[in-house]
DNA sequence: ACCCACATACGAAAGTTTTCGTTGACCATA
DNA sequence: TATGGTCAACGAAAACTTTCGTATGTGGGT
């Protein structure tokens, strides 16, 4: 049987994702240490979302020792991406430029950012040519 | 008592806010008939997301006639934003930029794209001066 | 050998989202 | 005035997400 695609993260799961990105490989222990400092989790809480999310293959987990230590099995930019083109699809009717065009009138870009950005443009064009 | 903001509208939600959008006020029945194309729901499921809709303040319901008309009380452009700006908190650690430019990359965006993009990069600067 | 701190596993409860069957009202028209 | 089609209302089930209490195991220090 083919292998799903994984499943798009919940706003919960999606949190420790991103400790996973920012820390690397770590344990449940270390996650919810993190977490912690902004959000009011119980431990086991978070233990249960790791595991759940072990299930669905979001993340991958090494029991050699006795602390499990959990490593997100997505790059971050891949999961950035597919959350895109998830939210493109839902709410964007597939328009990629009507996506960007709308997250730069709503986001305060810097001047410097706005450069970043044509840059970005300039290689795009390039690699079309 | 302050009135909440207005929740982020679910999948489902979504889908029928986008045929609200596009059709203007319509009724469950021309809602429903449109998603059908696409999508298998029962006409009373989709009935019963607008009522939801309505007690979250999602829609607007003009009861006068027997079939109701719905409204989405939020403008597209409007709901859009939201999401990104939601997107972003979660998945960006709050960095318009980076959303961008993941975005770009990861989209087929057309020379077309482009040059309407950079038009836009353009005013954006201008307004800055 | 005995605790104790800390780890996983399990299961259930609470909350949310999605689904739809059933009911009763309304209206056209035969 | 009976019949059939369409509608909103309601409630409940199913699916998914989030939460945490409790049980149980294990390793290290004393």
């Amino acid at each position: 049987m083919a292998d799903k695609p994984t499943p798009r993260p919940t706003d919960a799961e999606l949190s420790i994702l991103r400790v996973l990105w920012e820390r690397g490989p770590s344990t449940v222990r270390e996650v919810h240490d993190l977490l912690s400092l902004s959000h009011d989790s119980g431990y086991t809480t978070v233990l249960k979302l790791m595991q759940i999310m072990t299930d669905k293959g979001l993340v991958d987990r090494d029991e050699s020792q006795r602390a499990h230590v959990y490593t997100s099995r997505l790059g971050e930019q891949r999961t950035q991406r597919q959350l895109l083109g998830d939210l493109m699809e839902r709410a964007f009717g597939g328009s990629p430029t009507k996506l960007v065009m709308q997250a730069l009138s709503a986001s305060k870009a810097s001047a410097e950012d706005l450069t970043v950005i044509r840059r970005m443009l300039d290689q795009m064009e390039e690699d079309a040519r």
